[in-house]
Formats: C-alpha cells, structure tokens, sequence
DNA sequence: ACTATCTTGGAACAACCATTTCAAGTACCC
DNA sequence: GGGTACTTGAAATGGTTGTTCCAAGATAGT
C-alpha cells in the first residue's frame, strides 16, 4: 500500500560518504548533502534519521568499502615485506594523486572535530586501528616464516609502528605531501626490517 | 589622549591558543572566546581583527612557545638516542596526561577541519613539520657522531619516518590511547636504528 | 576642567545551521 | 478504482554563527 523511494539509499550513501570524507562531518551541511545526493531533506531524514546518524552511516561505509577491502588484501598477500610495501604503495597513490587526492583518511579525519566526541566513533576508529595494526602483523609473520626479517624485530612492535606511520603519512598527505618522499620514507623504514 | 586597554592582550592570546587547541577553529566560537578570555567582543575584534586573524595568531603563538622549545632542546641535546627518546617520552607525557591531556598537538589537529585550507596556516604546517623533522635529524646526526646507529642507518630517512611516527603518535592520544604502549612502540622504532 | 581619542558593553545584524511540520503527491494492495 | 501508507517538496522553526554598530565610559595631554 505505501508508496515506495523514488531513490536508491545507497547511492545517495555514497555519496554522502564522499562528502563527509573530503570535508568532514562538521563542515559539510545538510544543505551540503541534499547538493550532492540530489534528494530532499525529507527523504534524508526519512531514510537516516539525521545527520549524525548518517555520518554514522557514511562512516561504517568508508570502513567496508575502502579500508577493510586493502586490510584483507594485505592480510592475505603472501609475499611478506612486498605485500607491505604495495600496500602503503597503494595507499599514497590514492591519498596523492586521482580523484581523491588530498582527502586524506576519512577516518583519521576523524579523530578531530565533532564526530571524534562521539562515543560510537570512537569506538569505530579503535576498531580501524586494530584491524590496521592485525592485518600488518598478519604480513609481517608471513615476513618472517619467509626468513626476510632481522632475527630480533618483534613483529607485532613493528605492525604497531607501520600503523603509527600510516596515521602520519594520511595526515601529511592532506597538506600536499609529496608522494614519492613520502613512499620513500616508508621503503627506507621497512629496508629497517629487512634480514 | 586615548585610553588605554583594559585587560593584556599576551593573557587573552594565551587563553584563546588554549581553547583553539583543545576543540579546534572551527568548532570554539567567538563567544566561547569572549567567554574564556573574559573580554568583549568589540576588545576582541578592535585587538585581533576577527576570528581568522585571532587563530593565525593563536597557532603562531603555540609554536613559539610550545613546540619549537621543544624542538630546540632537542638539537642542543647531546645525548643523540636518549634525547630523541626523551622527546618522545615528554611529548607522550604532555598528550596523555595532566593538563593537556587529550587535546592531542594543535598542529597536527590543523591538518584537518577548516583551518587546514588557509593558505597561511598551510606554510605554518609545513614549516612545523620541516623543524620537526631538521631537530631529529639534528640529534640522530649526534647519535652517529656517537657510534649509537647502525652503520647502514640513514639519519635524514629516520628523521623523517619519526616525524611521521610523531604525528602518529599525537593523533591517537587525542582518541585515548595508552601512554605506555606509545612509548613502547617509540622504544621499540628506536631500536631498530641502534649499533 | 575640557577635549580628543581610544576602549568598552551590549544590542542588532544577516546568514546559516539542523530539524520539524504539513499539505500534496504517489504507488501498491485489496 | 478506492483507500491506505508511504514519499516528497517547501516553508517554517528556533538556535547559533561571525561581524558590525553605536552610545557610554575612560584616559592622557592641554
């Protein structure tokens, strides 16, 4: 009997997940969100309730479609420091050049603003480290059955740090810096661990 | 003939560079300002200029006085590891508890939020990060000097990867992270570079 | 004491914010 | 096709934003 959307939810999700990731929570409006989804006010509030709701929403969205996807990859690489060394690669591609260049990480983004005195972000964004700092050390065992590691690196201080530098290399990205002294710093810092 | 002011303009900077640090230019007011400097608003604009120019000033005002010592003690320090660990133990200290805790480093919370487009605060960045990362360099050089690295170790790639470590290490403070597994992690980095 | 020149308090401003409300429209089931 | 349950558009709400304006107050030189 009731009428049904005349949208699709989760391309106007995405799209907000876009918005929310290049400007942040605090400074994309509604006004902002109903520009760039194409869809009324209404239907927003009808469909996610609000906008912090749908930041929410954007942001778990940014977690299973961007971040988890490379954490996996990276876990299930076995080639050991190369599978790394891809995987900050692809990292910096994407944080410095293309369309999304300058963004930055939308959850590093995160931990300023108002969205990081949100008890259910917070517990998002310490869910993103772990799963950050599980899928380096994933890589790096796989590093040191492989023998490509220095006998004494502890493997899980090493993950720890890796993710330390993934934070450092989101944020300086999103003041322009550059991608190639940026890889090279992450090669010189993992030629550290090399046997 | 005119009158003079009534409150010192150096105290409402201070008071101000508090507030922008902890919740950032883009979420304080004007009246949170006016309420935390507990001068007017006409005092405000007539000695600022207005909400920009009031946080230029503020952030100029936190590198003078809260990084760059900081900076400075470290390269006149000639102990070369100790004292970069020494950095990092009383930067961990500052982020993780007394006073400061939380707020995370006014700079690096710049990289995001709207402050982070203004062109002027952009170069105040960069130039941070270039002190930064030229103080360890500074040390580790001394360290060198001193026989405490690895002979393939070199200081200007780690300068840079601790730099990057730094930002790491102040971005997850602000979303609560354990002081001692910081350190910990910072310990065991420095470890890597050692003889 | 008078005046010129600044500071100060507080109101007023227009623009924007997130959210709510409600009438009008629409698609499905019976 | 009628009725019902939903969607949609647009206006309106109450609050906050940064900034401006102006009268009242205060100080230093004459």
């Amino acid at each position: 009997m009731p009428d049904i959307k005349h949208f699709d939810p989760e391309l106007a999700l995405e799209r907000a997940e876009r918005l929310f990731w290049q400007h942040g929570a605090a400074e994309a409006s509604i006004q902002d969100v109903v520009a760039a989804t194409g869809l009324n006010r209404s239907s927003l509030y009808a469909t996610f309730g609000g906008k912090q709701q749908l930041y929410h929403a954007a942001l778990r969205r940014y977690l299973r479609h961007r971040a988890q996807p490379a954490f996996r990859q990276l876990a299930d690489d076995g080639r050991g420091l190369p599978a790394v060394r891809d995987f900050f690669g692809g990292l910096i591609a994407v944080r410095c050049s293309g369309e999304h260049a300058g963004w930055g990480c939308m959850v590093v983004n995160a931990h300023l603003g108002t969205e990081h005195h949100d008890p259910e972000v917070r517990a998002l964004l310490d869910d993103h480290h772990r799963q950050l700092r599980d899928a380096l050390h994933t890589a790096l065992d796989v590093a040191r059955r492989d023998g490509q590691l220095s006998p004494h690196l502890a493997t899980g201080a090493a993950a720890e740090t890796l993710a330390l530098l993934a934070y450092g290399v989101n944020l300086r990205s999103r003041n322009g810096a550059d991608a190639d002294s940026l890889l090279q710093t992450v090669t010189d810092t993992l030629a550290l661990f090399g046997a």
